[in-house]
DNA sequence: GCATCCATCTTGACAGCGTCAAGTTACTGC
DNA sequence: GCAGTAACTTGACGCTGTCAAGATGGATGC
């Protein structure tokens, strides 16, 4: 990332990479209130009115810091799907746990790209960063969508679970259920609900 | 509710509740950036410092709000499955319908009584609320969980089904499949996972 | 009938926020 | 080496939540 624009050395040099991590460091230690134009630049070391001039307001920051949430968030579900087997089932459980484990690492993070308002924002404004994350969901969904249908009601089904759960999951409403560490009861139970889920006859 | 505190009638004398009567009006119209202490403040025609007098803050603000919102969304509900008939299986998806009208109707309120850090507070500082809404949850689960068995499995499955269809299709990830008014075809869709949820064959 | 108390609400101030206009700095192209 | 421009600073504005201090007026005690 860093070594994308290393000569662009005006002033700062990587004025702009330099805020995105210092958002990332705001979020993850003080949490998604905290996240502020003038509070990057602080932990970058500028003046309060330089980050508005790289983003263009405090969206553009919170879109930049999105791009890169994607990024990890992304990996997290390739990470958990590499461990998988070849069954599809399996396969579709292991990035559901990536997308927990995620949250889990996570929370400030997950609440600012996967807020209401926000993720509506980031799918218009930039939807590659989403739409990579989403060709994950939708190539480990493929077993089950027959040729010729569409896809999206399969991943629909998937990922309104995932995402409902851990939602719920960070806003402690299963508290009794998992309040452990690596438990992943819960987690399994609820997904077995996808256990019936038809595999497409492929023609 | 007017009417739970009438005599209090010290200088404004329902000053409380117009407050937060204010607050919904603000959400439903502009939105959840605009709730303001200040702006419920001018809309009652009282000043600015006023609602924290009441509130203890903005936070003391917004969990009233919610508070009101918990009793509409349980209304919702209540009253999608109240056009149910007896089968347990349309019950459920009676509630999940009313889930997700009240998010259709109310967005604002939605993302303020379900938002991650929002709602972690409210199960923490006014349960009951959010409580009775459970109910609702509880009570129509029950055929489907085995006497002596914890009920929070299917809860769980359910909630977070239905609750992760309604954050998506706010945010309109669902944009080219629920785009339409009332076509609950890709809800249904989804819900058919819960068709193969197991009753509980009661002693 | 009157004094007192106190909850209710107002006023004024403060720091932090996003944003904008104007100015300064330093690299780049010629 | 000079002009042009992108990068960044400075200072100001209105809006926000919060707090301290003051004003108001109904309720209570006598």
């Amino acid at each position: 990332m860093a070594e994308n624009t290393p000569k662009s050395g005006h002033h700062h040099g990587d004025l702009r990479n330099a805020l995105v991590r210092a958002g990332i460091e705001i979020l993850s230690e003080d949490g998604i209130d905290k996240l502020t134009l003038r509070r990057c630049a602080a932990r970058a070391g500028v003046s309060h009115a330089a980050p508005a001039h790289h983003f263009n307001g405090i969206e553009g920051l919170r879109g930049a810091i999105a791009e890169e949430g994607f990024r990890v968030f992304r990996n997290y579900m390739l990470d958990a799907r590499g461990g998988a087997g070849d069954d599809p089932h399996e396969r579709v459980k292991a990035i559901c746990r990536g997308y927990l484990y995620f949250a889990q690492d996570n929370p400030a993070l997950f609440e600012l790209i996967f807020g209401i308002r926000a993720m509506r924002q980031l799918t218009q404004t930039l939807p590659e960063s989403p739409g990579a994350a989403y060709d994950v969901l939708r190539e480990t969904c493929a077993p089950f969508v027959p040729d010729g249908t569409e896809p999206q009601f399969v991943e629909a089904q998937v990922w309104s679970l995932i995402h409902g759960f851990c939602s719920l999951f960070l806003s402690q409403q299963f508290g009794s259920i998992t309040d452990l560490g690596d438990n992943l009861g819960p987690l399994n139970k609820v997904m077995s609900l996808l256990d019936n889920l038809p595999l497409a006859n492929r023609g």
